[in-house]
RNA sequence: CGCGGGGUGGAGCAGUUUGGUAGCUCGUCGGGCUCAUAACCCGAAGGCCAUAGGUUCAAAUCCUAUCCCCGCAACCA
């Protein structure tokens, strides 16, 4: 058998899963699934990266170490593919020993291969932000968030000699059409390597800011910094370099990932491989987003439902089909309750679930709910079934090339032609007419194209495929060994004699949420609902130490948006002082400035002065952060500007 | 001029790579059927494919310009 070897990205485990996760794994799953009914020795994986300075930062934020961080992230992602139905082959973590051998001899590869050598970094770096700042970033010379002078360090690393393959791996992608795809994607990756000279990667850290790494193995005073410790986790699934069978499994490897990882998939990684002399891995399959605000209804309900709790809310099997049928894969798209809800009663309780219903109840009541033994087709038949060849085709050849929508939208144009074949053909009049064999034909062919109907929807909904074959008396068949590619030439899979479900009910019709007028707040919820989570209150603190915020009563007098940022607003406001102050606040999302001019505000006025894209704040605006927006504070009645509060 | 995506019947989206009668689902209206999950089937209305130029025998599709939305980044003291 020939293999087939697909990855997911290795997720950075800095915060917990979310719905671009879920999708990326349950398309991994159904490819994976979709490869091994067509005949491959299939497999997927999947990870956790877990280096970096950002994850040193996170445990230190949660109070743990990094390795009681990660082990505790890790283990949540790893909890959630069961739940999705998701079966990788193989979790990978960059933190166990195996990994980390399989780095260290890539990189001494490469390092032999006289592409990576040992330079300065020179940079400014700014020890408030543990960082280094370019030329361009710093403002007057100073740290834009410090407004300190940043000194001058020039680090010594290592560096990866990129520049030297950027011609060839360009010629790669024109030979190469379907290296990555969808078309987008390979356009852009073609202007990364078009718009000039690639720099030289910065692989490595010393360890004197940075030891929870991989030690490089030439230099055991630097880790490996990010690239070739993610990407090679790719190899560390099936053994790495000199396991045995790496080289048939990775000549049938395929990479998962999200746009947002595009360049060091399209162009860091395909150049490491030539460097160590290793051949490409066959295609890169590139998604896009989800763009997934609470839906309306969550909000009017009052509770908030993240997109993970739709999984369990209406099935896995449900949720899994949704995500494939609702994306145009490359593309972005929207995730909503509502659109959930109208996707699967048009389409799984509608057209499929009551197809299997109305066929399952007919079967019982005109043949005990045994398969009858079909006789001469009709040019119905004929008709039908050159439809339903043509469906399922389309629905293997798009499913293969990643179009999941377009592939179910294929395949449902079987679904609805059975159903308008149910009403053509009227069996409910052959068999008042006594027309017996005509009959048994139409329910035997009905019975057979939901048998094939049901093995091309296992990569995405195992659990109902699996169900609707067991209504069909196929309770022992593994759906994992049927050969969809076969399934396309035969027609009779299914044995006239069995027994079938007298009834079936698997894809119910989903009510929609009521979306109550929105009560107010307060009324609402102090009845019913529970408490509302309220944030912790902070640490006490002693009465002088409020005494040292010096909050004023000011007027705005002018407001105008900061010219450089999209979020901020210019206030001009008088707090009594010969002159006004220039304050600037996040609300331009939420206030136009006309709205603000004249109204009175209350200002922290000790506040130390700081820079926003270029301009200086001298205070602070107070507001409330709601669900909705944001509500300014103000006194109940006039008051003079300067007036303290207190 | 930070990066990117998008504007197609009431809604949500295909179609744009490879120009050639504008398509799907939902919704609306009318009809049919009774096996079924108030479902299914048939028919109809509804679009100058954001705008303006250009190329062409022919443009939703190619070229140029403009307008408008939306992500990301930056930023919210």
């Amino acid at each position: 058998m020939i293999p087939y070897y697909l990855t997911t990205p290795i997720y950075y485990v800095n915060a917990k899963p979310h719905l671009g996760h879920a999708y990326t794994t349950i398309v991994a799953d159904a490819m994976a699934r979709f490869a091994s009914v067509m005949g491959r020795d299939a497999m997927f994986i999947t990870g956790t990266d877990e280096h970096g300075e950002k994850i040193v930062q996170a445990a230190e934020a949660a109070g743990e170490d990094p390795k009681t961080f990660t082990d505790r992230i890790s283990a949540e992602f790893a909890a959630l593919w069961p739940k999705l139905q998701a079966e990788p082959a193989a979790f990978i973590r960059t933190s166990s020993e195996a990994h980390k051998k399989i780095v260290r001899d890539f990189l001494q590869k490469v390092y032999d291969a006289g592409d990576i050598y040992f330079g300065e970094y020179g940079g400014h770096y700014c020890f408030g932000c543990e960082r280094f700042y370019t030329e361009k970033e710093l403002e007057d010379g100073l740290c834009p968030q410090h407004q300190t002078k940043p000194e001058y360090i020039s680090e010594k690393n290592y560096f990866f000699r990129m520049s030297k393959y950027q011609a060839k791996l360009k010629q790669y992608i024109l030979d190469n059409p379907d290296f990555i795809r969808p078309e987008r994607y390979r356009s852009e990756a073609l202007a990364m390597l078009d718009s000039g000279a690639l720099d030289d990667l910065c692989i490595s850290r010393p360890k004197t800011r940075l030891t929870w790494g991989i030690e490089l193995p030439f230099d055991p005073n630097y880790v490996c910094y990010v690239w070739f410790d993610a990407l090679l986790s790719y190899f560390s699934a099936i053994g790495g370099l000199y396991a045995p069978g790496f080289g048939l499994r990775w000549s049938e490897s395929r990479h998962l990932i999200a746009k947002d990882i595009l360049k060091p998939h399209a162009v860091f990684w395909p150049i490491m491989l030539m460097s160590a002399g290793i051949p490409l891995y066959r295609n890169l399959n590139v998604h896009g987003y989800w763009l997934a605000r609470d839906t309306k209804m969550s909000k009017s309900l009052g509770n908030v439902v993240s997109p993970l709790d739709m999984a369990d809310r209406y099935g896995t099997d449900a949720f899994r089909y949704f995500l494939l049928r609702e994306m145009h894969f490359g593309h972005d798209a929207s995730f909503s309750e509502e659109g959930l809800i109208a996707r699967l009663n048009a389409d799984l309780a509608n057209d499929l679930g009551n197809l299997y219903s109305r066929v399952l109840a007919m079967t019982a009541k005109y043949f005990g709910g045994r398969i009858p033994q079909p006789e001469q087709d009709t040019e119905r038949e004929a008709a039908l079934k050159a439809l339903a060849q043509d469906a399922m085709a389309n629905f293997q050849s798009l499913f293969e090339n990643v179009r999941f929508s377009n592939a179910l939208e294929s395949l449902w144009e079987l679904v609805r032609a059975l159903n308008r074949y149910v009403d053509v053909a009227a069996p409910w009049s052959l068999a008042k007419n006594n027309e017996t064999g005509q009959l048994a034909t139409v329910i035997y062919t009905l019975l057979e194209y939901m048998r094939k109907i049901a093995l091309h929807l296992w990569p995405i909904m195992p659990a109902k495929a699996t169900m609707m074959l067991a209504q069909l008396g196929l309770a022992d068949c593994d759906p994992r060994s049927a050969r969809l590619d076969e399934e396309l030439r035969s027609f009779g899979g299914l044995a006239p004699g069995g027994e079938v479900a007298h009834s079936s009910n698997l894809f119910p019709r989903l009510e929609v949420p009521k979306t109550e007028p929105a009560k107010p707040a307060s009324q609402a919820s102090a009845a019913a609902a529970p408490a509302p989570a309220v944030a912790p209150i902070a640490e006490t603190i002693e009465f002088p130490d409020f005494q040292k915020v010096d909050l004023r009563i000011g007027r705005v007098l002018a407001c105008e948006p900061h010219p450089n940022a999209d979020k901020l607003l210019k206030l001009t406001v008088d707090i009594g002082e010969a002159a006004p102050r220039q304050i600037l606040a996040g609300m331009a999302e939420h206030f136009a400035p006309k709205a603000l001019t004249g109204r009175q505000v209350v200002v922290a006025a000790n506040l130390a002065p700081r820079k926003m894209r270029g301009l200086e704040s001298q205070g602070m605006i107070l507001a409330v952060r709601t669900e909705t927006g944001l509500e300014l504070l103000q006194p109940s009645g006039p008051v003079s500007a300067g007036t303290k509060v207190s």
